[in-house]
DNA sequence: GCACATTCAATTGCGAACAATTAAATGTGA
DNA sequence: TCACATTTAATTGTTCGCAATTGAATGTGC
């Protein structure tokens, strides 16, 4: 007997689902990021890294995981591959031995300069105005907030 | 010399970035999900394939990747997985021996009753009313869609 | 009919992402 | 002080996600 759609299946359409709506945005975006990341020779998690470090230097592992939400399973080997690749040190702080300080190294910190014209290549890939995307942002971002207070429950 | 923050940063500010609000909306997602899906017994990547086939039953991998935006690469795997869970069956087509069609079993069917209770926990979690989250998923959608139009210029 | 291109899935290799565990350093209470 | 809990990274194992390649089947242009 065929199954024929039903009411009863509009919430598990998968065109209803904002999840698979930023699920597949969030996969466009890192599509869009890799030939401008290519060039810096880093991958969009690493970029993300790089910025917060560009924000604040030498800080530990832990305040880059709160910030990004990853925690050191995905964090220490992509800090690894940044050390290869000589854009950060890794030091143990000797305040706490337990901490690893992330500093930038000269290259780290040059590289911000070359990275200053990714932000506007992925605004003009948007084809939106700057006040759309920050009130997206913002709701987004509030969803997530939300999300995010559930799981500690 | 110590950089101090300045104007001319604010578009590589973590903060700023649409991206990110993307990107960590899209973990904070699977974090919910998680506990949900782990009592079907199912990863998210695996749910959204399974939302595919309760719509459409019997279609080639292809249309599975087009509809998720995944490639053979992401699918070919996570189908066995599923098939090594008795939810699916995989069988080349005889009209065109290319193509490796995705049945659902009579298990695979099953499971849909059980994923029915799933959007509506979603839906709590998110504490948004559902004309909310319907403006904001076709808001994503669209950007996704003017993202995804640029990569195949 | 035959060389050639195209399509489709599978495979390989690398980089996330996360759960679960481990080990070392630090903090706390009796 | 000393037993115990907590904090912090690192490690291990599984599953995505994608680029690049392979190989088989199909389509095409001459």
């Amino acid at each position: 007997m065929p199954r024929k759609s039903s009411a009863a299946d509009a919430p598990l359409r998968l065109d209803n689902q904002i999840c698979f709506a930023v699920y597949s945005a969030a996969h466009a975006f890192n599509r869009v990021y890799k030939p401008l990341l290519d060039r810096l020779g880093l991958t969009y998690p690493q970029y993300l890294v790089m910025l917060v470090l560009w924000e604040r230097d030498d800080v530990p592992v832990k305040d880059i995981g709160e910030r990004l939400f990853l925690d050191s399973g995905t964090l220490t080997p992509l800090l690894k591959r940044l050390e290869a690749a000589h854009l950060v040190k890794r030091t143990r702080s000797s305040e706490d031995e337990r901490q690893v300080l992330i500093a930038l190294t000269a290259q780290g910190h040059a590289l911000k300069e070359k990275a200053r014209s990714v932000p506007q290549s992925i605004l003009a890939a948007s084809h939106c105005t700057v006040p759309e995307l920050v009130a997206m942002k913002d709701e987004i971002v509030a969803l997530r907030d939300r999300l995010n207070a559930v799981i500690g429950e």
